[in-house]
DNA sequence: TCTTCGGCTGAACGTCTGTTCATGTGAACC
DNA sequence: GGTTCACATGAACAGACGTTCAGCCGAAGA
């Protein structure tokens, strides 16, 4: 039964070891689980990987790629600040929706010690970005000057609670819009002559 | 060497255990680290718990009971909405900082399954108090409304990812104060009379 | 001194894990 | 038909885990 050349078993082991890791983490899930899934034995998967981290790092960084591909095709394109910012907050989300437990794990699992530096530049090019974006809108006079970079840091946490909450806590899920909105008028009732910029509700 | 009571010892492993299991989750931690960093044998431990997951909620639910009681004995004096939002931040933060791994290991290990409904409940009476600090603000003019409980939601899932932030990318840390000016003010430059709500930076 | 008993021990057991390796299989060429 | 080779198998291994249990220890009462 050696139809499928090693292209398509690699493919394969890839998208299965996706669809296990991320119902059952990195620890939850083991090798036998994704044989079962990729319809393949066990020894097979040590004919393309070398280990279960290794296997794990594969997948990983072809989200990554993907993710981050994503978010610049959206986002640089487009000229105003505030406008960035709310398809960052959409596209952030949507995405954190389609991968919802991948993702999650990513960010989480203790056993998957072995891919902190990719966390780590993963996160400060996404914090780049933001941060490229705010910093724009306060030289435009649009934005208000926060901390250093505070302002980032906020909007990069009140993301990745909600991807937190996807996982453990569906009802705490909240509207792209009304984060945009939050974010960007406050909570505060404004009652000068400003409105609330772009209000959506 | 009997001369600890049952009491002591009880206690002694509860310690123990909320140290081991802050340290490496709860999937990574295993009983005989915990006997070990007690000082005591592992059959020790059964004597007192009838199994892992038993001692880790008997830990769990001591920290959520002491956690509550802080909140509410710092916020629920207050008559300021906008002084409670503030305090609520900074008090959340520093608890989150203090017991770090703990918390965040409850809000995610999946080994963990069988404490989801304290962690829903847990979550629904955080929220539950957020909701109606910001729902008396709106009453009396002081917040905007925004949808439903959307400012809550979001209010959440930004301490949620300063929790996530504390443990696997620490800097995106930020101040108690900079992300209170944030939610109440917005990112959106006010050129308005209306200046910054206690704006403190 | 002997018995009782609360408190404790840690080797042993069964199960599960990542990984290996001797072996099988079928297509493609000689 | 025979050989080669890429692709694949799954029983077996070594280690780690949660849990058990036969037994130890020292104080207190008889």
């Amino acid at each position: 039964m050696n139809r499928r050349s090693a292209e398509d078993t690699r493919r394969i082991i890839n998208d299965a070891a996706l669809t296990v890791f991320s119902k059952s983490g990195y620890e939850g899930a083991n090798m036998r689980m994704i044989a079962a899934e990729a319809g393949i034995s066990v020894g097979a998967l040590y004919l393309y990987h070398r280990s279960k981290e290794e296997l794990c790092a594969t997948v990983f960084n072809g989200l990554f790629k993907e993710f981050r591909r994503e978010i610049d095709e959206k986002v640089l394109g487009l000229s105003d600040p505030v406008e960035q910012i709310r398809v960052y907050i959409g596209t952030y989300m949507e995405m954190a929706k389609t991968h919802r437990e991948f993702i999650y794990t990513f960010n989480r699992e203790r056993g998957f010690t072995f891919g902190v530096e990719w966390k780590r530049s993963f996160f400060a090019e996404l914090r780049a970005l933001v941060d490229s974006i705010i910093k724009r809108g306060v030289e435009q006079g649009v934005f208000a000057e926060v901390g250093k970079g505070e302002a980032t840091k906020v909007l990069v946490s009140a993301l990745r609670g909600y991807v937190v909450s996807i996982v453990i806590d569906p009802e705490n899920l909240f509207s792209a819009d009304a984060c945009t909105d939050i974010l960007l008028n406050g909570l505060i009732k404004r009652c000068g002559p400003q409105e609330r910029a772009d209000s959506l509700q």
